[in-house]
DNA sequence: CGGGATCCACGCGGATACTG
DNA sequence: CAGTATCCGCGTGGATCCCG
C-alpha cells in the first residue's frame, strides 16, 4: 500500500523533508509565494497591502529570504521615489502547484476541522 | 493565465490559507503526519524515535493538536505498562497526497535551493 | 510506557523611528 | 517608496522532574 523508501528524518542537515520544513515552517513564505503566483508581478507595498497584517520587517526579511532561496525575483528601478518588484522565478513557479494544491484542501476541509477543534 | 479569485488574505480568521499556515506551520505537524503516512500505525515512543530531536512535550502537544483537528486518531490500551497508537483519519489521509507531493518537490530542488544560498 | 507539570532560554516577529 | 536599525514582548519549544 505504502511504498516505504524509509526516509532518515532524523538527519536534519541532510533531509529534505526537514529542510524544506525549516524553510517554509515560518509564519510567511507560503503566504507570500501564494500572492505573488496569484499576481505575477508586485511591488513592496502592493504586497503588504496584500497581506495586511505583515509589518514592514517581516515582509523584507521573508522576501530576502525567498530571493536567496532562487523562489522570487527582485527588480529595482533606480529612481527617486524607488520602485521594487518582485516576481516568483522558475523555480517558484515550480512549487506554486504544490502549494495551491495544499490550498484547495485547505478550502475543502477547513469546516470540518474547525468543527472537529470546537467539541 | 490565473484565476483570479481574489482571495482576502487579510481575513486571518475566515481565510482557509492563512488558518492552513497557522496550523501546519509550526514545527512538528506535518512531520507527523508524514511520518504516520508512511508507517501507518505507530506508538508514542517509536514516533519520537522516527523523528530524534522531538522533546517528549512537542510531540504531545503535537499529537493532541492533530487529534482535536481530526487528523489523526488515537487508540489506548488500558494495560500496565500503557501502550498508544496513533494513526491518521480519513481526513489526514486526504491531506497526506498533498504533503507528499509537497516532499516531492523539495526531493528534486533542495539541492538547486542550496546552491542558490550559497552564493 | 505515555504522558503532565514547571521552569526557562532563545529567537521570531511586532512597533517604532529613521533614511536614501 | 522601500527599505534599515533598534528595542523588546511573548510564545515556541527544550530540559527536567514526576506520576498512574
Amino acid at each position: 500500500m505504502f511504498k516505504k523508501n524509509e526516509i532518515n528524518y532524523t538527519d536534519t542537515e541532510n533531509c529534505p523533508v526537514r529542510n524544506i520544513l525549516d524553510r517554509f515552517g515560518d509564519k510567511w513564505s507560503t503566504l507570500v509565494i501564494l500572492i505573488l503566483g496569484e499576481q505575477e508581478i508586485l511591488r513592496f507595498n502592493e504586497l503588504q497591502k496584500k497581506i495586511g497584517t505583515i509589518s514592514q520587517k517581516m515582509l523584507t526579511v521573508t522576501l530576502k529570504k525567498l530571493e536567496s532561496d532562487g523562489l522570487i525575483s527582485r527588480k529595482v528601478y533606480p529612481q527617486i521615489p524607488p520602485k521594487v518588484e518582485y516576481a516568483l522565478t522558475e523555480l517558484g513557479l515550480s512549487l506554486l502547484p504544490k502549494l495551491t494544491s495544499l490550498v484547495q484542501w485547505a478550502n475543502e476541509n477547513m469546516s470540518e476541522i474547525n468543527s472537529n477543534r470546537a467539541k
